[in-house]
DNA sequence: TACTATTTCTAATACAAGTTAGAATCTAAC
DNA sequence: GTTAGATTCTAACTTGTATTAGAAATAGTA
């Protein structure tokens, strides 16, 4: 209802999605609470009171950032998953999806510190309005593993859920450590392709 | 300077603990901007103004919590790897050290996730103050894996970097979903022992 | 140019929160 | 029981912030 749709090129929706980029940078800086509104217009060079021009609240902001931030992370998976052969196996699938939500995590991440760091601190109504998104993302993650299971992928004793939680904690972690690395430090595909075969092989010779 | 040496049982440290155990708590749940301090008074049935009897400022009031929760956690790993024989090989001191790092992680979540969860958004002086303590513990796990790596433990071309933040995310995360899962979910040592498990060998059969 | 709709600004409101000073209360020793 | 010290409360002050209403300005159109 807020991403896709929204998505003509009128000088409105415009000032919207840059607004809404400000907020995201904003957010994932300084969290929910510790972001003045003040701080989101200075950002666009406007006043305060402006913004109740294109959006209705704080709280309406952060939840179309992280509303956002799922999208994006979840598209841009299937996006790399879809560039694979039909047949491909599980070792190749897992390294496309956490490459897949690496890049989205790395590239757009104003939209997804900003979501991942203060999950857990802003109101229950933003919670709610990306609740059935999230599902989503977390039910293909734990489709993948089953099918990865039945496929005989997955050596026997190892629990799914908490391989999934793990595995999604080694990835979302990355949003705290990787920033300042912009160059000198391993680029994306890199960490992907070493979380992905870290997971697969462990560490052990 | 904060933790060990005011250890007196005096009624003023005790109803300072409990200040900052209140803390702690607010700070996790809500964050520190989301906290107001009549939160954190209520909590130990007292009046806003009657906490800076205890304590000069909000900030240092997380400082403390965020001092107190490195401590705690590298404490809880230096203990679990002395249990250990003198003589242990890497996979058990890592299984060790993973079993430490998450007992504190989730045994003292109040004060672990109050500072994991919200570290990127206090003020500079609270990362100043903990600054040297957080990175003696980064340099523990550096050294451990150092070491691993002369031994031959380490699959050749892992880089160490890589390995050392991926599993400190795949713990940290840890403090973010488990919870709601007191007695259903599977224990603190279990969580241990399959990450321990995971890194090492992987998830293919 | 004049008119209308869109966008931004100004200024005020209302409230919340960190902090402080001094009064009030409680505790414990004499 | 009185008194001194420790602890908590009351009541303010100051600042900051989300939000709103209406004025001003901008842009587009006939």
């Amino acid at each position: 209802m807020s991403i896709a749709s929204t998505r003509q090129n009128t000088k409105k929706d415009k000032t919207q999605q840059l607004i809404l980029d400000a907020a995201a940078k904003c957010f994932s800086k300084q969290g929910f609470h510790g972001t003045p509104l003040k701080d989101i217009a200075e950002t666009v060079n406007m006043k305060t009171g402006s913004l109740y021009y294109h959006f209705p609240s704080k709280e309406m902001l952060m939840q179309e950032v992280l509303n956002k931030s799922v999208q994006l992370i979840y598209n841009t998976v299937n996006d790399e998953v879809a560039k694979l052969e039909d047949n491909a196996a599980f070792p190749e699938l897992l390294r496309a999806a956490i490459r897949g939500h690496l890049i989205a995590i790395l590239t757009y991440s104003d939209y997804t510190s900003a979501s991942i760091r203060n999950y857990g601190q802003f109101p229950e109504a933003v919670h709610l309005a990306s609740q059935s998104s999230r599902d989503d993302y977390e039910q293909f993650w734990r489709d993948f593993f089953d099918q990865a299971e039945a496929e005989g992928a997955i050596r026997a004793g190892v629990d799914k859920h908490l391989l999934r939680l793990t595995i999604f904690g080694g990835m979302n972690w990355a949003s705290v450590w990787f920033e300042s690395k912009d160059t000198d430090g391993a680029s994306v595909e890199s960490i992907a392709d070493f979380q992905a075969d870290l997971f697969l092989n462990g560490c052990r010779p």
